[in-house]
DNA sequence: TACCAATCAGTAAACGCTTGCAGGATGGAG
DNA sequence: CTCCATCCTGCAAGCGTTTACTGATTGGTA
């Protein structure tokens, strides 16, 4: 295999604990020892085992991404800004698949983590969630993005003002029979998704508009259900002039069934999205930004400051801006 | 802390040896006695030290992923492929960001895989990138997707095959000016974009077309470059009527290029991308659509039958079939 | 009945580090 | 010149598993 310390250290006429200390950058070693033992390692291309190192002295020197989905454009982009976060320092990041309803895991989180990772940052996993939630009991050091929470460092936008900021445009353009295009139909505690509902709502009627339940329906987050949703909202009695879609992928959905239907948005019916995502421009579609990699970025140095603090961090709420990004699908009603 | 190995052992009455053997399902443990003692360690709440295991084994149990971006959807795409596969068993999943140019590393790949990881799955990195050679040279256990290799198994379309598939469509809709956005200006080897070409180069041949330089740019796989490139081909003297994106995204690019100088893609210019982008549908985009996600499963099933099968290993070159999805970006020359 | 293979279980030696503890220099202060 | 604080280094005890080996049963076979 590779060089040991043991190896090193005779090569260098050290003892071990010189040469740990030594390539670890710890005081009290002498500079010309030091640079000796550097120079030793390097010719015999030593590489401390992780594994040992890890056993001997309690940290791993990894943290996990805890994601429901790898794949889709939010969860990505945060997972690339914690991994931007961390290629500056040492830190191994171990990505976990959790909470995706379409395969759950058999172990407990908790027991695989434990061992494996010193802190997690959980993307768009509220605090409550079961897994989290039992984490979070293990105190086992945790930042979550995508919502806020009391318990442990978030990091997340502001989602009722985003509701807010959504619909009060498309009533600043005119429109008064505002849909919805939520998430998922359970209302099992999706903070991000009641946040931006109760904006919408909020909204409404601090411009005297009523909130009819009849002009909502749920898209799942993902663009086939945008699809679907929208065609729901076409079905109903009284169909909106606009449509607020709490994500933007979903807001594709809806633009490809609003051209089903031979209709087309901005024009026939307004739309908004909210993430800023990539593709956004080009289906010239309004939408709230949010800084996704960045939320990632700060979620995991939130996590490096908890886990070199220690006992004492406390945990802070950062709130990161939001920027509404306004295209040609949001247009007045047709009458104006 | 969490239980150890030696008091599971103590409480179910047997050594820390049987322990072991019981829980990792060895055999000659009787079958009672197993049963005693994994109720005992799940009553003692026991989950075994990894870096303990690890280090006395020498297996790691980690896989690693190797990929030059995590947002971008291609990359994403095959890392969620590859965690679909590792959920099945107890491997867990480290993510290395290798050969983004953007921020280059400081320590050999080797190095950084070493006893960290039993084999890696790169992505979208050829067999002769100098960190992945390196890696190969090591005898490091070891993947590709989305290129051939005859040094390590591989899962891939054929891209020649694939660059032909879409330049034939054209031409078979009546184009003969046919531009292409390819990737890399710098031919370093990308084994990807230069068979795509070839295959492109092929189809025009085949059908008495010359390939003209003048109607190739380049677009380094992205939206803002596809864009880019697109502008720079309708300032050329003799402008296409058909232009072949070596990726979605760039053809996205292109999509928005088209728009801005008062161009309907499909009625001025047909478009063909490559991939089967989720949002190609938004974009009625015509693509050579291939199946991203289970190239990453596949590539990682390869990657476990090597390290459970060993030496004798024989490397595997794995095409995974594309499919043409035509929509209306593609469609006969104006005159026509 | 004697013998052997197959099963089951325990002992203890790694695995390759980190780190508390202690000892030897060294140099400045008194 | 003595004393002490500071700096440097080594010793050796872990860290929590895995895995040869060895030994003891057991049951089947000749």
């Amino acid at each position: 295999m590779s060089a040991t310390i043991r190896e090193v250290a005779t090569a260098a006429g050290v003892s071990t604990a010189t040469v740990s200390r030594a390539l670890r950058g710890l005081p009290y070693v002498d500079e010309a020892t030091r640079r000796r033992v550097v120079e030793t390692a390097q010719r015999l291309d030593y590489v401390a085992s992780p594994s040992a190192s890890r056993l001997a002295s309690g940290r791993t020197g990894t943290i996990a991404v805890l994601t429901p989905y790898v794949a889709r454009w939010f969860f990505a982009t945060v997972i690339s800004g914690v991994a931007m976060a961390l290629t500056e320092g040492p830190l191994d990041l171990l990505l976990v698949e959790v909470g995706n309803p379409e395969r759950p895991s058999t172990v407990p989180l908790e027991q695989r983590l434990r061992s494996r990772a010193d802190g997690a940052v959980a993307i768009a996993l509220p605090d409550d969630h079961p897994e989290i939630s039992q984490l979070i009991e293990h105190d086992f050091p945790l930042t979550v993005v995508g919502s806020l929470s009391d318990r442990v460092s978030s990091v997340a936008i502001n989602d009722i003002e985003t509701g807010r900021l959504a619909t009060q445009h498309l009533i600043n353009l005119g429109h008064r029979d505002i849909g919805l295009i939520s998430g998922a139909t359970n209302d099992d505690g999706f903070a991000t998704q009641d946040d931006r509902t109760d904006g919408y709502n909020e909204a409404l009627t601090r411009n005297g508009i009523t909130p009819s339940p009849s002009l909502t329906s749920f898209g799942s987050f993902t663009r086939e259900g945008g699809e679907r949703a929208m065609v729901e909202l076409l079905s109903r009695e009284t169909t909106p002039t606009a449509v607020f879609c709490l994500s933007d992928e979903m807001a594709f959905g809806a633009i490809i069934a609003l051209r089903r239907h031979g209709l087309t948005p901005g024009i026939d019916v307004a739309l908004v999205g909210v993430d800023g995502h990539p593709q956004s421009e080009l289906a010239n579609l309004t939408t709230v930004a949010q800084p996704v990699a960045e939320m990632g970025r700060l979620a995991a140095l939130a996590l490096q400051e908890k886990l070199s603090v220690g006992e004492s961090y406390v945990p802070s709420k950062q709130s990161v801006s939001v920027e509404l990004i306004v295209r040609s699908s949001s247009a007045p009603p047709k009458g104006n």
